[in-house]
DNA sequence: CTGATACTCCATAAATCTATGGATAACAGA
DNA sequence: TCTGTTATCCATAGATTTATGGAGTATCAG
């Protein structure tokens, strides 16, 4: 009788953690939630970002809502999503993960569109920290403003890459320039150090991208205030911590 | 034309990882990818384990081995089924981790079957390398005996749950027991803890499991050699190295 | 209040996934 | 080779999931 009850309560426990394997199950989902562990938005932003139809969208958000992985705020007309915490954001980093080291496909879709394992080594949290501290190197924050304002790499230069050739001009060609994105399966940075090249600056990525940083808990910087002038030194956008 | 071609990348590689995913829609999958984290399991044994039909089973299996999850051995007439790299069973962990953060059902389930977070404090590893290293405490692994033999802390005495009370002779009752077993989510050593203590020994459990352990990067014995006489003092199964 | 905006909800057709019995295949042992 | 064991394969009925158009809601600006 115990017996039957254990066997109850373990089942609807796998049960439970199913509900989360369900919200990664549909390709468009795992766009959505990691989307999400970069920046909050609205639907109407992550039905564009994702090429979805808004009610479809919106379909997409509430399983993942039920599965508690995402929370929402209202403001106004609009509704913003945002992951339900850290942890939703290292689930989705150990599945980029395991799809990397198990699926050989991900890694030939990635070596495809130049952001392969094969492309220029990375720079190590490590070595980045080392560098950024005696200012030697700018840390350039490639992914899209509002990205960055919802959290940076303390002392980071936002330079989303729609607008790296515009503003080629603002970087010191003295310096080395470490770009970021949002991990090891975006483009951005890889995209942004090509075109650095291409300009014949100094540039490299950062081993993977800003929820990596976050986890390995280094200090994350909130808010807009591009440290455009000063060299990154990690100094001046302290204020944001971990969360 | 080029963005087509990006966009399409893109979204191969969520579809490459929503195979992921899916493997872990369906509770009986995750149970199953939990059981082959802790050790490799002929198809009979894991259809017995989860309460499955053997072609039902099989049919999961074959589902995860699709996905690049598990891979196969055999021996035999019968095949074996195990995890496909350590990149699973942290995916698997993160997995429980997020359930336990998010799911307040989780924890609810845990608690009813006396694993709860709320149960007796749990000892942390550096506090069990710490004392297990000056001979204080002995180190129960509770779990199965193929499942200590895959892998187990060394130093750790093997004593499967269900012979726990016939030997209970064997163990020495002015040292304390740290018990441990699959991880957070898994009953074996809370049931042990709560068997040891009605017996008048003092008795805690590990703040998770094996897979835990190794993911830390500390050091993992294998085989069956139980240091049955000698108490746990980490130093007779040795060879066991982090793998 | 009215209209516009940004979402959510609902019904439904089409596509997928599951469980399972029975056939088939791989192997060990006699 | 013949038999028993284990596991995979296959067909299929039944259950779920998905996409989407359009109706219904909440909120804001007049």
């Amino acid at each position: 009788m115990e017996y039957q009850i254990l066997a109850g309560g373990r089942a609807d426990l796998y049960e439970q953690l199913a509900r989360v394997g369900k919200v990664v199950v549909h390709p468009k989902r795992v766009e959505l939630l990691d989307l999400l562990c970069q920046a909050e938005r609205s639907v109407e932003a992550l039905a564009a970002a994702t090429g979805l139809k808004l009610s479809t969208a919106s379909a997409h958000l509430q399983v993942m809502r039920q599965a508690r992985l995402v929370e929402t705020r209202r403001e106004g007309t609009r509704v913003y999503y945002r992951a339900a915490g850290e942890e939703v954001c290292r689930f989705v980093t150990a599945l980029g993960d395991l799809g990397r080291a198990r699926l050989a496909e991900v890694d030939q879709i990635l070596r495809a569109i130049g952001a392969g394992s094969g492309s220029a080594e990375r720079v190590t949290r490590a070595e980045l920290l080392e560098r950024a501290r005696s200012g030697e190197v700018v840390v350039l924050d490639v992914r899209p403003v509002e990205e960055y304002a919802a959290g940076h790499i303390p002392g980071a230069v936002s330079l989303p890459l729609e607008h790296l050739e515009a503003r080629l001009g603002e970087l010191d060609p003295t310096l080395e320039i470490v770009a970021y994105c949002r991990g090891p399966l975006c483009l951005l940075a890889p995209e942004a150090v090509a075109t650095l090249r291409a300009e014949g600056l100094r540039a490299r990525c950062l081993e993977d991208g800003l929820p990596e940083w976050r986890q390995a808990g280094l200090p994350v910087a909130a808010g807009t205030d591009t440290p455009a002038t000063a060299p990154a030194d990690g100094r001046e956008t302290r204020p944001g911590r971990p969360r």
